[in-house]
Parts: C-alpha cells; sequence; structure tokens
DNA sequence: CACAACAATGACATATTTGTCAGTATTTGT
DNA sequence: ACAAATACTGACAAATATGTCATTGTTGTG
C-alpha cells in the first residue's frame, strides 16, 4: 500500500534527521532556534514533511537534498 | 531570504516534474489517473510539495529521490 | 532515588497542500 | 482560423503540516 511505503520512508526521513542533529550536538530546542523548524514530531514520523522545510534543514546540515536521500 | 529559495526550488521541482511527464507522452490528466496527484499547481510552482507527494511520482516515473534532486 | 536536561505527546490555532470541479486560456494539429 | 486537446486558474472543502504551549515520559548523572 501506498500509506506503508510513505510510512517507511517518513520514519526513515526521521532518523537520518535526528542523526544529522545528534552529530551536531544539538537538542530539538536548539534546532529550533537555529532553524524555526520543530523538529519533534518530524523525528517521530508523525509529519509528512514539506520540501521546502527538508530543504531548509539540508541547508543548515550542510548537505544537499540528493545526498540526504542517497544515503537514505 | 528563504522565500526567495524556496521559489527557486520549487521552480526546479516544477520544471522536472513536467519533463518527466512529457518524457512519458502524458497530459496532466493522464497522469492524475495513473498517480492520484493533481499536478497543475506543482508544475506552476504554486505548491510546497509534500515528500510523499514527490515519493510517489518520482515512484511513478521509475527515478530514485537521490536522482530527482541530483540533476535538478 | 532525586534531579536536570531532553524528548515525546496532546491540544489548539493557523497556514498550506491537495482534491475537486468549473471556467478560462493556451497550445496543437488540420 | 477553427476545433480539439491540454494547461492554467480560481474557489471551495477536507486533510494535514507547522507553530505554540503545557504536560508527561525518558535518559543520564550525581
Amino acid at each position: 500500500m501506498a500509506q506503508v511505503r510513505d510510512e517507511i520512508l517518513l520514519q526513515k526521513i526521521a532518523l537520518k534527521l535526528k542523526a544529522l542533529r545528534e552529530k551536531k550536538g544539538l537538542s530539538q530546542e536548539q534546532l529550533y532556534n537555529e532553524t524555526d523548524v520543530h523538529i519533534a514530531r518530524i523525528e517521530t514520523a508523525k509529519n509528512n514533511i514539506r520540501i521546502s522545510t527538508l530543504s531548509k534543514l539540508c541547508d543548515y546540515f550542510d548537505i544537499s537534498l540528493s545526498e540526504f536521500f542517497k544515503k537514505l
């Protein structure tokens, strides 16, 4: 089902974003202060992130969207 | 500004999706019948597409998200 | 255990995407 | 130019992402 595929995708994105954040040693709150993105629900795969939100985060983490999805 | 960067990103995504669709020789309506995605507003860069919507389209076009953004 | 820092979750408000459909504009082929 | 196909746009409803704040749960450290 498409729903299941989406859940898997969102889960992968969630884990990847969490890993990027932790690599920088930031708390969710600190990341919010830097990017204005509330990450909690994204990191728990509750939200179907918009492309501009993901783009903003990738910019902050110095990774291209292509790179982000390559090692997903 | 972030707004401008988003507009550029959405414009690139729009053009890329249109090119993929036209490569398959499909009208917007035909693509909708295949994917259940209304593409008109996305191809005119009016919408900030969600990741699962883009993923669905990439699946249909047989291109990975990483590939999609690589040649953006 | 107790405390502190952090993450997860619920509730609510706001903004935006998407579906849907109708109407208009544009393109394409003859 | 004409007709048909296609694309674009506006309006409305429904679903959902995100902001915001409060509360609860978790984790690590003394």
